[in-house]
DNA sequence: ATTTAATGTGACCACCTGGTCACATTATGG
DNA sequence: CCATAATGTGACCAGGTGGTCACATTAAAT
């Protein structure tokens, strides 16, 4: 049931499933490989078979289409993230963390050129509507790890001396780095995660979330 | 003195120094403000009131332009860097880190343009040579992190349970962050870094630090 | 003063882009 | 079977790009 608010047009609507997907299909890859503004229409049409004209009478331009595919984006991240946290509901702050880590690791394993269409949005500057879209998605690691860590200092999990803002800060800095190495191995800084078995990223995870805890600093019981 | 093998012309190299300085500032702002790939020269040769035909005797072509600039940025963060860290040679291995932050300040505050330009080339991914462009700009903190690291770890200031590698690679992130959060405000989740004064600033990287040093955790001594 | 070399110039080129539209083709329903 | 609506089509458009080149202008050297 879609609204009729919607972007797509009721051609595009009424099309076969089979069809609609070969075209989304072929219209992530090209957006991803080129983010928005060099993404070409000419191309994605040439590559689809179809004509031009057809395009245009699914979307009415080249941002109808770029903002519809990012909104299927935004639910793809909402229902990853989900899945992976609602089990774990009242563990540990740091087990919380570690999981939202797990979950983008999952998604950009399961939708990886949506991934790269969030990466190029996010440092390309003059694609239609960014601050939003990029709200949008950052909504769930802001969202979310705000409340997390308040409701941590509540439990007395973490030190209450640091403003949350801040803690919120180190977490998003050192998540979303970890899954932009993940993804793009020049900017793993020679942890060369995107070659690493399962287990192998998990170990450096813990790592990860064992420094957050613990701090670079030697501790007392070694 | 300038090598054989030089990316510009001699008629370039010939030109008075004020109108060299002209068209370089003039197309860093053009790179600076739409990355390697939608700067126009049309637009550059334009505002500078030059004909193309003369910028094409400057450079033989885009890229060589661009390259030129990307070489005069790698050589000003070198210099800010080294001129922030050289003077705390003996410093504790955290005062060192925030010496390397407050050098990226610095760096920003001088030449915002350029280091827009760091940031489009990281995420744009079609200009020419980025990757060795990158890894020569990112050679300064990975390979100024990795030794102190080394070298901390040997002094027994970080704990040595965790890889250096990993070590770096938190370190880099946070920094990386702090200082895209400090250029492009929607980046700093909230922190409000570029309208902070000085000493806001400070403050901030003094808790990050913290953070780094002792972890999340409530401490013993609190 | 005259020749020669070095620079400056902008119209022009081929190519590509997002977008349009008159027309061909197909589906639908009476 | 036919009329009408829906859908598919690709030549075409204006606007932009990086790059070229024959020519004008200036500077240097003889």
């Amino acid at each position: 049931m879609e609204s009729s608010l919607a972007i797509e047009t009721n051609t595009f609507r009424n099309l076969p499933e089979e069809k609609r997907q070969r075209i989304l299909e072929e219209a992530v890859k090209e957006f991803a490989a080129n983010g928005y503004q060099k993404a070409s229409l000419n191309t994605i049409v040439k590559r689809l078979g179809i004509a031009k004209g057809s395009l245009y009478q699914y979307f009415n331009n080249k941002q109808a289409l770029f903002l519809f595919i990012f909104d299927r984006l935004t639910h793809l991240v909402k229902d990853t993230v989900k899945r992976s946290v609602s089990e774990g509901e009242e563990a540990d702050f740091f087990e919380q963390v570690r999981r939202i880590i797990v979950s983008g690791i999952n998604f950009i394993d399961s939708f990886p050129a949506y991934y790269q269409i969030y990466l190029k949005v996010l440092f390309e500057p003059d694609v239609p509507q960014r601050e939003e879209l990029i709200a949008k998605v950052r909504l769930f690691s802001m969202e979310f790890f705000a409340p997390l860590c308040n409701a941590a200092q509540g439990k007395g999990q973490i030190r209450h001396d640091i403003p949350t803002s801040l803690v919120v800060f180190i977490l998003d800095a050192v998540v979303d780095r970890f899954l932009q190495g993940y993804a793009k191995p020049y900017l793993d800084g020679g942890l060369n995660l995107s070659a690493k078995s399962p287990q192998g990223l998990e170990e450096d995870v813990n790592m990860i979330i064992t420094i957050l805890q613990d701090g670079l600093c030697l501790q007392k019981g070694e």
